[in-house]
RNA sequence: CGGGGAGUAGCGCAGCCUGGUUAGCGCGCAUGCUUCGGGAGCAUGAGGCCGCGGGUUCGAAUCCCGCCUUCCCGACCA
């Protein structure tokens, strides 16, 4: 294509508007536009990237058997209350009604659309296992996108539903796409980690999430430094201390101590002149189970999602003032499991054979030092409930932890029978009983995978695509397209690239050559071709990669051929 | 929803505190000439509901009140 003719309004500045790397550097570039706040417009340069990150999406999913279908974007509530999402969902779902009053939403996920499609023409176990996909966009109201494409409220989603006569089907076809993901992020040229992950009320087995790393990642992920375990933090796990019980002849006289005003682990270990580490944090939560307290040792943080899977209660939060003042009788911040009574109170793992600790008085302005269980506390339950760190130990083989950053864009799920119970989507067994069939969902963010391998790979300069998304494969630059020879070349190159079906960009544009670099490198071309004086005198080409390196130079004839040969091994 | 910024030309910003000519600068855009291997030079020109509504005042981009939008942090999030 030529450059000239395309609508590519690159920025010379940074938009006022975006923080992150990914997104400054899709603006700037003009491959999007924002609408309003979490709503982007695509541009023909975005869109060429999109395309090719879902074809590759797409080759892959039909690889692994599945079948692409289109549902629709606006869904009746009806559906939504027959799975009983309708009053769950709240207000992530954009609710409308039509002309007739009828209340529809935007479809923020498909799982009702599909269950129902599949309810009403699959019957027998002969038409088992099935996957079905789609491509297109969701609409999620979320309370704060940011990071443009990164957590946008409209989107692209790949996703995919399978359906299972069995258990043993069921795990089949979640293996199956999780290594259609695998393939999928690796072609993307993507460094990715795909890590166990909380399955959320959604329930089942087990769920995977495909991180994309990144230092920028909103997610922190867990890896094992010896074996090759890894979790999302809301998941991991840590192996359980092997400590004994501390020595009650170590253990001094509990004592209380007057700390006005002193409520956070800081503030008190501050004033006490001691570690955060010899502090007790007390936690108080309600629970669908009542109010419950929870104790992790000072420089360690709670893990809500381990607290509730450990519980296994519904719903839990972080209890407010006055639920806290009934518990303790004191206000937030003065906090201690010594005399609290008529209260579950579960310890974590981390806090077995401390001795002499720090806790809250349960009284304003009052902490108490020297504390002790078995003499001054007594738990009855210890857990694992903190959120792993660096340097804890892994759960498989005991060696050390370590953290790093990441994106989630892909997150695969056995959902097992929750909707086609719900919503009656069965199909006959051999012996003619009926089945509620065993499903499977799995997503992949589009829009997001594409920011990710932007914030993944770009310098001061701009973008540096993975040739597999790139919006174009090379660039040829005639530095003065007044010069006809130039251009002639130029041109020739151009055309005998295009017949080899590579996706060539001619900057034919009246502009100064400088411009024309920047914005090379800006839209992240991973090919650069110059035609200059050197072409017209010397009868070579300088080819330069995006990613950098010295420019290499190529006899004028052979540019195709070696243009070629790079593209299919872009290492040499 | 809580906290903190910001809305002035397509983009980036100044002006506002201390009200007073015709609202300015850089980039971009248009035209012409000169240039042409990393965001050129000169000249001419187009482009503004100063976020919206109300108020104060002889007079408001500027002061006051209300609203809207937007960005960041937090809470939230298959």
């Amino acid at each position: 294509m030529r450059y000239s003719q395309l609508l590519i309004p690159t920025l010379r500045e940074d938009p006022a508007e975006a923080e992150v790397a990914s997104h400054r550097l899709m603006m700037r570039s003009g491959m999007i536009r924002k609408v309003a706040a979490g709503i982007y417009s695509t541009l023909p340069l975005g869109q060429r990237v999109i395309q090719k990150t879902k074809q590759i999406i797409r080759e892959e999913m039909n690889r692994a058997g599945g079948q692409e279908v289109f549902l629709p974007f606006i869904q009746p509530a009806e559906l939504w209350e027959e799975s009983g999402r309708w009053e769950v969902y709240g207000k992530e779902m954009l609710r409308l009604r039509d002309r007739g009053d009828r209340q529809f939403c935007l479809g923020p996920t498909h799982e009702e659309v599909i269950t129902d499609l599949v309810r009403s023409t699959v019957n027998s176990y002969r038409q088992l296992p099935i996957n079905l996909y789609q491509i297109h966009i969701k609409f999620r109201d979320e309370i704060r996108p940011r990071f443009g494409m990164m957590r946008a409220r409209e989107f692209i989603m790949k996703d995919a539903y399978s359906f299972d006569i069995d258990e043993n089907g069921a795990e089949e076809s979640y293996r199956k796409m999780y290594e259609a993901y695998s393939r999928i992020f690796s072609r993307l040229g993507l460094t990715f980690r795909a890590v166990e992950a909380d399955t959320g009320p959604i329930g089942g087995n087990f769920s995977h999430e495909f991180m994309v790393l990144a230092d920028t990642g909103e997610d922190i992920i867990v890896t094992c430094t010896g074996c090759d375990y890894a979790a999302n933090t809301e998941k991991a796990e840590i192996a359980k201390p092997v400590v004994s019980d501390a020595d009650p002849a170590k253990f001094q006289a509990l004592k209380r101590v007057e700390t006005p005003d002193m409520r956070t682990i800081e503030e008190v270990a501050g004033f006490l002149n001691v570690l955060p580490e010899d502090l007790i944090k007390t936690l108080v939560f309600t629970s669908s189970q009542g109010p419950v307290v929870a104790l992790v040792r000072g420089d360690h943080d709670i893990n809500e999602v381990k607290l509730r899977n450990y519980l296994k209660c519904d719903s839990l939060e972080l209890a407010g003032e006055e639920v806290i003042e009934k518990i303790t009788g004191a206000p937030r911040g003065f906090a201690g499991p010594i005399g609290m009574k008529n209260v579950r109170i579960i310890a974590d793992y981390g806090l077995q054979g401390c001795c002499n600790m720090v806790t809250g008085g349960n009284e304003r302005d009052v902490h108490v030092v020297n504390v002790n269980f078995g003499r001054d506390v007594s738990v009855d339950e210890f857990a694992d409930l903190r959120s792993a760190q660096a340097g804890d130990s892994c759960p498989r083989c005991n060696k050390l932890l370590s953290t790093t950053r990441g994106i989630e864009v892909g997150h695969i799920f056995k959902l097992g029978t929750k909707y086609s119970k719900a919503m009656n989507c069965s199909y006959l067994d051999r012996e003619g009983k009926a089945q509620p069939m065993i499903m499977g969902c799995y997503g992949i963010g589009v829009g997001r995978t594409v920011a990710a391998a932007i914030e993944q790979s770009h310098d001061e300069n701009g973008i540096i695509f993975p040739e597999p998304i790139a919006p174009f494969s090379v660039i040829v630059v005639p530095v003065n397209t007044n010069d006809a020879v130039q251009m002639e070349i130029a041109v020739n190159l151009y055309n005998g690239l295009a017949a080899k079906g590579v996706d060539v960009l001619l900057d034919d544009r009246d502009e100064r050559p400088g411009s024309k670099f920047k914005d090379a490198d800006l839209i992240g071309v991973p090919l650069r071709v110059t035609v200059g004086k050197n072409a017209v005198e010397k009868k070579y080409l300088d080819i330069k990669e995006r990613k950098g390196g010295e420019a290499q130079q190529v006899a004028i004839d052979d540019a195709v051929a070696v243009i070629e040969r790079r593209l299919k091994q872009p290492e040499v």
